[in-house]
DNA sequence: TATGCACCTTGTAGCAGCTACAAGGTCAAG
DNA sequence: CTTGACCTTGTAGCTGCTACAAGGTGCATA
């Protein structure tokens, strides 16, 4: 797969792909005889991944991470535990926050549908409750 | 409230706040006699949703859109509606993700307790399906 | 009363994570 | 043999902060 392909699959920019691989996010491409970058399909799910946990707000060093986990050849058990253990927490408070959010946008459309729209309270749904 | 009480409730450095109201993203403040800023209740609350939401993701200009759903005052309900209906979609699409997320994180701690640990699908999980 | 810290202003500059464009070159299909 | 996708290196712009500087005010405390 070359590199346009690779980019339309994954709504990337050919940029943005290379960029990738200068920082190491996206492993090295084999080049064919003519110099193309050939991609794999695990260059896609890599490449898939790391776009959808970028929209997810995780920066790139966490995606660092995560993709570390993966790579789980040589890695003592406890090291991906550590890991694991410390992103799942976070990954719960994103789903809490944005499930908040969902059902106050969802509570507004069935109130606009019956014609009886209240306060907005999608900022009140995350506001509250202080966490760590 | 003053700024530095106002930062360190919401984890957010002052000039990060002063930087939201030059971009409108807070409303502006009003000084007291000194010329302080003086934040109210509404404010942190404010606040604490552009910090989440970002965290979530979402960009400075969905963060304008979704604080503007707050502002319904003068808003018909077909626009409120329409804004919400395209906002939600995208939330449960991330909720979704991060749910697939947390489930392989999850199997894999439980692989790690019981000493069997398999193979990372971490990547896998997310990569799978392409949506819209 | 003086020290010190939080705050005010304006301005400039840096970092992260892209995104764009330029210059100059290769490759392959119509 | 032209067109378009790709290659390289390099530079520069955008977003969303973050930092620091310079010069000043407000106010609590030693």
């Amino acid at each position: 797969m070359r590199i346009g392909e690779l980019a339309q699959a994954t709504g990337t920019k050919a940029e943005t792909i290379r960029y990738y691989e200068r920082e190491g996010i996206l492993p090295y491409a084999d080049r064919t005889d003519s110099n193309y970058r050939d991609y794999s399909e695990d260059h896609l799910a890599t490449l898939t991944f790391v776009r959808r946990a970028r929209e997810l707000g995780f920066s790139m060093a966490q995606v660092r991470e995560l993709l570390a986990l993966s790579d789980r050849d040589d890695k003592p058990c406890q090291d991906v535990d550590r890991l694991a253990r410390s992103q799942i927490d976070e990954v719960q408070r994103k789903i809490d926050d944005l499930t908040a959010m969902r059902d106050e946008l969802s509570r507004m459309l069935a109130a606009c549908d019956t014609d009886k729209i209240g306060q907005c309270r999608i900022v009140e749904s995350l506001a509250n409750g202080a966490r760590s």
